[in-house]
RNA sequence: GGGCCGUUAGCUCAUCUGGUAGAGCAUCGGACUUUUAAUCCGAGGGUGGAAGGUUCGAGUCCUUCACGGCCCA
């Protein structure tokens, strides 16, 4: 054995052998385990020093460490809950089970079975009567000490992530408790939960670049969905009223900070509502989230405090131009002023680009990411707001807005356009500009024209980016610290 | 797409101006019956991200590529 190439892996591959030809199974199907780590902390956390309890109990999980002592031994299992320390005998044992476990590897997965007591260091401890090797493991942890940092291996192995670092477990439990909050919600409000396809012929509900992919039977081109909203609006004219799906969303665009290609969405549609009550449930729906995580309304992201206390501030696009740039915009310049003003900003536009489009971009690349608490800005124009509702009085702008927190867009919303004629014109217009060069202009989808011909009642949607909104709650700097499993390239394999 | 930074042992990191790579943890052997980043003694472990180039000599300088991070578009 000695003579074997002295490789990690090779060692244990050696000892796994071992264990079969002793007649065990190194993979077992199952454990009979009656505690976890922190029911076990809460029954006897505050016992004293060398209190034995009496009280027997069977746990499972990772070997995380392992400190020999020559005839007694103290280990660590983790489960999904924590950490507890084993503690071995020869005596208690017998000599060749102790030493068996002592030869078990970091990393192994175990149960034991044994008496709670505590240490006189004070220790909380399962003093193990008996064991049982559970899975045989393979390959080295990370270091003790120091952990999993590579960034890179911490997205790609996020198993070896979530084992090694506890703050990442404990944001992707947050991940899921915020889904779970934003659902009962609005179950109580009386939503109704659908899900919608994947799958779409035409893309649409959003200005974005979808993926494409083929269905081999009906020899037809589909697009993975850019946002559900259509199809939830199609349920609106269904009569269902209150409507809303938390699922993913796709788009073909760069990877960033705050983009990752498959993306957690929540969009929800509110019949006989319009704007304003979008802003209500946004409130509603993320103070709710924030105050059961975090016990409060104010939190820290980044170092710096953000204060959910209702109502947020709510902001035109046209005034948060001028407040934060000190630009005096207006749809009463012309479009060739407007357009030398933003030549001036260094901002570049898309072909086409209208008043409306330009303020827009203005907006987008020079205002934007300076909000910072949670503010609602408002009167998008109509030129980029294909979907929504044209501001009574003021043919150039929509009732829609968008919920800033901390430099990013979290949520958009509007009164939906319901007008069917004007639906189709927007399309049109869309049209228009892809002709011109806009890759990421809307498409033409007259089957949903058709279903507003039947009667979209007025109905107000959100869309609430959750990735983005879990960031914010678990104070992540980047989205791919939200999502299990980032989009990275593929990398050859090393074996 | 552009700029900058990174890639060295299983993990975390060193290696001043070019002279043939080190530490801690982990691993292996030994001691140790209340330790907890256990300790002590001993040992093994590296195609230095990849490929070229310059040089007597490259982890170190140059070029290209791959992957990752940050910033910008």
């Amino acid at each position: 054995m000695t003579d074997e190439p002295n490789d990690l892996r090779v060692h244990r591959l050696q000892k796994l052998s071992d264990i079969r030809a002793s007649g065990v199974d190194p993979y077992k199907s199952k454990f009979d385990r009656d505690r976890l780590v922190a029911e076990i902390d809460a029954s006897y956390g505050a016992i004293e020093p060398e209190v034995h309890t009496a009280d027997v109990v069977s746990i499972a999980g990772r070997l995380m460490a392992l400190r020999r002592h020559g005839k007694a031994s103290f280990a660590e299992l983790q489960d999904k809950t924590g950490r507890v320390q084993l503690y071995l005998t020869a005596d208690a044992l017998g000599e060749e089970a102790y030493d068996t476990f002592l030869s078990y590897d970091i990393g192994d997965i175990v149960g034991v079975t044994g008496e709670v007591f505590k240490t006189k260091r004070g220790q909380l401890s399962v003093a193990v009567a008996s064991y049982e090797l559970l899975t045989k493991s393979l390959r080295p942890m990370p270091e003790k000490w120091h952990g999993l940092k590579d960034v890179e291996t911490r997205y790609r192995q996020r198993y070896l992530d979530l084992i090694m670092n506890p703050d990442v477990k404990e944001t992707f439990i947050k991940k899921t408790r915020t889904i779970a909050i934003l659902r009962r919600i609005l179950d109580e409000q009386g939503f109704l939960e659908v899900e919608t396809p994947m799958l779409h012929p035409i893309p649409g509900g959003a200005a974005a670049k979808p993926f494409i992919t083929h269905h081999n039977a009906l020899d037809t081109d589909l697009y993975l969905r850019i946002a559900p909203e259509l199809y939830l609006k199609r349920l609106i004219v269904g009569g269902l009223e209150r409507v809303y799906e938390i699922n993913k969303s796709f788009r073909n665009e760069g990877i960033s900070v705050k983009h990752n290609p498959e993306f957690m969405m929540l969009e929800a549609y509110q019949a006989y509502a319009d704007y304003q009550d979008m802003m209500e449930l946004v409130e509603t729906l993320i103070n709710g989230v924030i105050e059961e995580l975090a016990g409060s309304t104010k939190i820290t992201y980044q170092e710096t405090e953000l204060d959910f206390t209702r109502p947020w501030r709510r902001l035109s696009m046209i005034d948060a131009v001028k407040e934060y740039t000190g630009q005096d915009l207006s749809f009463d310049m012309s479009l060739d002023d407007l357009k030398a003003l933003a030549a001036e900003m260094r901002v570049d536009l898309k072909p086409n680009s209208g008043k409306g489009a330009v303020i827009t971009e203005i907006y987008e690349k020079h205002v934007e990411h300076l909000i910072v608490q949670p503010t609602f800005v408002f009167d998008y124009p109509l030129e980029t707001s294909p979907l929504a509702r044209k501001k009574p009085g003021n043919p150039e702008l929509t009732e829609r807005f968008e919920l800033i927190i901390a430099g990013r867009e979290v949520a958009n919303a509007f009164s939906e356009l319901t007008d069917p004629q004007d639906q189709h014109a927007r399309f049109e217009a869309q049209q228009a500009n892809k002709a011109a060069g806009d890759e990421e202009a809307h498409e033409l989808d007259e089957d949903y024209v058709m279903a507003l011909e039947h009667g979209l009642p007025p109905t107000g949607g959100i869309g609430i980016g959750v990735d983005r909104l879990v960031m914010i709650v678990t104070d992540s700097a980047s989205i791919r610290d939200v999502i299990l499993f980032p989009q990275l390239k593929t990398k050859p394999s090393e074996e």
